[in-house]
DNA sequence: GCCGTTTTCGGCCCGACTGTTTTCAGTCG
């Protein structure tokens, strides 16, 4: 799409005029990128609508961005953009990625040295030509050396599930030492983002230095960035940062908004207290010299006229404007899950036998599982055929008559995990699946067809009475696959039209993503998160789906696994 | 360069830490 075009046009402009020392004007150019970036309509088919005033229309766009935009559309290029690029050839995305490394030092680096990209940068930095420079120094060049290690065994953003964990530990670390009054994980961490760039910590302490040397000195600390007297950065041996910040009671709760983001979120509510003739930071919300809120963030968002907003919410994705005309979804949380039915058992390769999931998923507080095994087409997952499924029925018959007699109120589903074939029929035949209380079907293979193909597999799948579920509904898997080719729209349209429910899978697949989840919920279209556990330990990962869904706006009603089992099974087909 | 219930000019989010130029620019979040 070209949006996303111009957004980098916009934002390495920006950046270049940020460069010259140019005030206000990069921000505008940022403000601009953000909007394209956020845009549902193709930027090209608003122009071809309503030309140069349609563009003016989007916030952030105005006579000069607006040129800029129609030039890009017509020519392919900005030439303001390119005449930038010219003056200044070097990749910029790859030198500001060393830590340390800014857009000026680059540019100092390119007039000086000749320095173009990441190879010219550590032949330089070995060679000691950046210790002598002016502005530079023996810290600065080592500092660039190790940057350069550390990047050459970054593996991006980390996925939540293999931070949260982490952070949490460290969390119930600092939480032992006496000098930490108040402590809580922020930054996009909490705001349960499904990838996570590095983890931020807020402290409430009185002894800042004590809190700070445990730090910097927890086990695992590969590097510190930084260490001063209220904030710390350090680097893990797990490859991802940690940055600690310590603040005074008074100053917690701004402290917390502030350090939970989003950055877009954090720039609309300052506004918003700069519009009342207050001022919003990290420290408080005061008026004048005056400190009126502070201490809570229920406290700092009343201070500016808005009722509290759950983190996952922050994004400036329109929770602002709802919260000012009260229309802010009622999150709910994994207490309000009542049962989890995409699970594995041992039956078809998984660890744990069905009774153990089913013991796990009491433990939990639940009142269902549901037993979901492969089918036989995926042979590599020990796929049940007709008769092993049939085998499982009375097992389950079984296990579900000895919890009645030890007068357990829990019961065990029977469904499965069954295979879209190419042509969008199944791999287990209909009187088999009739039998079982619910099935899930999903596409595991030939994941490569073009659009109009793989809907027609999936609207037979959807269409077909005895499939309830669509079991990760787009093919995604967070950090190592795209989507496959689906139209996210006539999914939604077939879901309505057929009551199919389409599945939140809460593993690292993270399908249906934030925004498809907001559109089914718009659309009135029923959803079930499901963890898709492999073993019972997994059954844990339903919290990932239930953020997921949180960020996707989506409330109790939308989730039928909040509902006790008579009313579950009142949304299966038949 | 953009914007507006303080509005067509004057303000734009704001503070911490590092290293180096020893008073502050550059970077980060």
């Amino acid at each position: 799409m070209r949006n996303q075009e111009l957004a980098k046009i916009f934002n390495d402009m920006a950046r270049f005029l940020r460069m010259d020392g140019v005030a206000f004007k990069p921000y505008a150019y940022e403000r601009a990128a953000i909007s394209l970036e956020l845009l549902n309509e193709d930027v090209g088919d608003v122009y071809v609508k309503g030309g140069i005033r349609a563009l003016m229309e989007i916030p952030g766009v105005g006579k000069a961005i607006s040129d800029h935009i129609e030039e890009y559309l017509k020519t392919g290029k900005v030439k303001q953009y390119e005449k930038f690029k010219k003056q200044l050839p070097i990749d910029l995305d790859e030198l500001v990625r060393v830590e340390g490394m800014g857009a000026k030092k680059a540019r100092t680096l390119y007039q000086k040295l000749g320095v173009k990209n990441l190879k010219d940068l550590e032949k330089a930095a070995n060679a000691h030509e950046i210790s002598p420079l002016f502005g530079f120094g023996e810290k600065t060049e080592k500092n660039i050396l190790q940057g350069l290690e550390f990047l050459k065994r970054d593996k991006g953003r980390f996925l939540l599930h293999e931070i949260l964990p982490t952070a949490r530990s460290v969390v119930e670390k600092l939480k032992f030492l006496k000098e930490v009054d108040q402590i809580s994980i922020a930054g996009s961490t909490r705001r349960r983002k499904e990838t996570i760039g590095d983890v931020d910590i807020l402290v409430v302490s009185k002894s800042p230095t004590k809190v700070m040397d445990f730090f910097v000195k927890l086990p695992g600390v590969e590097k510190v960035w930084a260490k001063g007297g209220t904030k710390a950065s350090i680097r893990m041996r797990e490859g991802f940062d940690m940055d600690l910040r310590i603040v005074q009671k008074r100053s917690y709760g701004s402290a917390l908004q502030y350090f939970t983001g989003s950055k877009d979120h954090n720039i609309a509510t300052r506004r918003i207290a700069i519009e009342k003739g207050l001022k919003l930071s990290e420290y408080g919300v005061f008026a004048g010299k005056k400190q009126i809120a502070g201490v809570t963030e229920e406290n700092v968002y009343k201070a500016i006229g808005l009722p509290w907003i759950e983190p996952e919410l922050r994004e400036n994705e329109g929770e602002i404007d709802a919260a000012l005309r009260g229309k802010l979804p009622k999150l709910f949380d994994v207490k309000d899950i009542k049962g989890d039915l995409h699970c594995h058992s041992d039956w078809d390769g998984g660890e744990d036998s069905i009774e153990q999931m089913a013991k796990t998923a009491m433990d939990l507080g639940y009142e269902y599982i549901g037993i979901s095994d492969h089918t036989k087409f995926l042979k590599i997952e020990h796929g049940l055929d007709e008769k092993q499924l049939l085998k499982q029925h009375e097992a389950i018959k079984k296990i579900n008559e000895k919890l009645e007699k030890q007068g357990k109120k829990f019961k065990v589903l029977h469904g499965c995990e069954a295979n879209i074939m190419a042509d969008g029929s199944v791999d287990i035949k209909d009187e088999v699946l009739e039998k079982l209380d619910y099935v899930i079907a999903g596409v595991h293979s030939i994941l490569k067809m073009e659009k109009k193909e793989m809907m027609a597999r999936i609207e037979k799948a959807m269409k077909n009475p005895n499939i309830d579920i669509l079991a990760h509904p787009t093919g995604r898997i967070v950090g190592q696959r795209d989507e496959y080719q689906v139209d996210f729209d006539k999914i939604l349209k077939l879901a309505k039209e057929t009551g199919t429910i389409l599945e939140i899978n809460s593993s690292s697949r993270l399908d249906l993503r934030d925004l498809y989840i907001r559109r089914a919920k718009n659309e009135g279209v029923k959803m079930i998160i499901n963890t898709d556990a492999h073993k019972k330990e997994q059954l844990d990962y339903m919290e990932y789906g239930v953020s997921q869904a949180r960020r996707g706006w989506a409330e109790k009603g939308d989730i039928i696994n909040t509902l006790p089992i008579e009313d579950l099974l009142k949304y299966f087909k038949k």
